[in-house]
DNA sequence: AGCACA
């Protein structure tokens, strides 16, 4: 009856053991891709909405907004400190009403490739970069980047990694003055309010069904690479499971390819999973 | 958001 459809190919629920995502993702970067391709704003969003959005995830870095120049369409990037913790985000934010008065909902997708700009501090936790006066195209607020900022130390946090846009020419602008509003937050922008991303080779699993069984917890864990066994507990209300691993590195695998899938008897979305504060005991 | 077992 209720529940989300998600359709995006980035996960797989629980289904084949495929690496994906992990070495030679398009456009050849390093590594994981960090950052999150946001569409779906209402034209008048602000970067501290988004900031907002997103500073409570775990492992939340920075984030910028950009107004593309076509149309009034305005789109953001949200950048994590790690790969795992981006798709966490995309899971838990995706599909979320952002403005009820519309009904508009935000489709977060992994960006095509990281966002370039280093963090260093000095820079605020978000920017802008407008694109709009770029033809006689749409003159919707051309007064709105009359601050010819050269901001002379990240020119190049550019982006080729969105869906819709190939335009270049942006201003980027420090997030402590957002324009109009003024009204930036009175905290630190250097220390994410973190959950928990300290890695541990026992995986702590919520948002589970009311009648989510071991079993099949462990069925769809056992085809990940050293998974040693699962505890389901708190069966009244939401049973949460822990979730044990050889290596650190093999828990990590398996939560960033089950984040947010479904198990058959789920109801509720799907699986959130961290890293356990400690690791399951001895038996 | 919710982290036990000994």
């Amino acid at each position: 009856m209720s529940h989300q459809p998600y359709d995006h190919p980035y996960y797989l629920a629980v289904a084949p053991p495929m690496p994906d995502y992990g070495a030679g993702f398009a456009g050849g970067e390093k590594g994981l891709i960090n950052t999150l391709f946001v569409s779906g704003l209402p034209d008048d969003v602000k970067a501290r909405e988004i900031h907002n959005l997103f500073r409570r995830r775990p492992g939340f870095d920075s984030c910028q907004l950009k107004y593309t120049g076509r149309g009034n369409q305005v789109v953001a990037f949200a950048t994590f400190f790690n790969h795992q913790s981006a798709i966490a985000a995309l899971h838990a934010l995706n599909g979320v009403k952002f403005d009820p008065q519309t009904g508009s909902t935000l489709h977060i997708e992994l960006a095509r490739s990281n966002s370039r700009r280093k963090r260093k501090p000095g820079s605020g936790p978000y920017v802008v970069i407008d694109n709009r006066s770029n033809e006689a195209s749409n003159a919707q607020e051309p007064s709105s980047n009359d601050d010819g900022d050269s901001e002379s130390e990240d020119p190049s946090e550019d982006d080729n990694h969105e869906s819709g846009n190939e335009d270049d020419s942006e201003t980027a602008k420090s997030g402590e003055t957002t324009g109009a509003d003024g009204t930036a937050e009175a905290e630190n922008p250097e220390k994410p309010v973190d959950g928990n991303v300290n890695p541990c080779s026992t995986l702590f699993i919520a948002n589970l069904g009311p009648n989510c069984t071991e079993e099949e917890l462990t069925q769809a864990l056992s085809k990940y690479a050293g998974f040693k066994m699962v505890k389901l507990r708190g069966r009244s209300g939401m049973p949460v499971a822990f979730a044990d691993f050889e290596e650190i590195e093999q828990a990590g695998k398996a939560m960033e390819e089950l984040q947010g899938s479904q198990l058959a008897s789920s109801d509720r979305g799907g699986m959130n999973i961290e890293y356990a504060r400690s690791k399951m005991r001895k038996h």
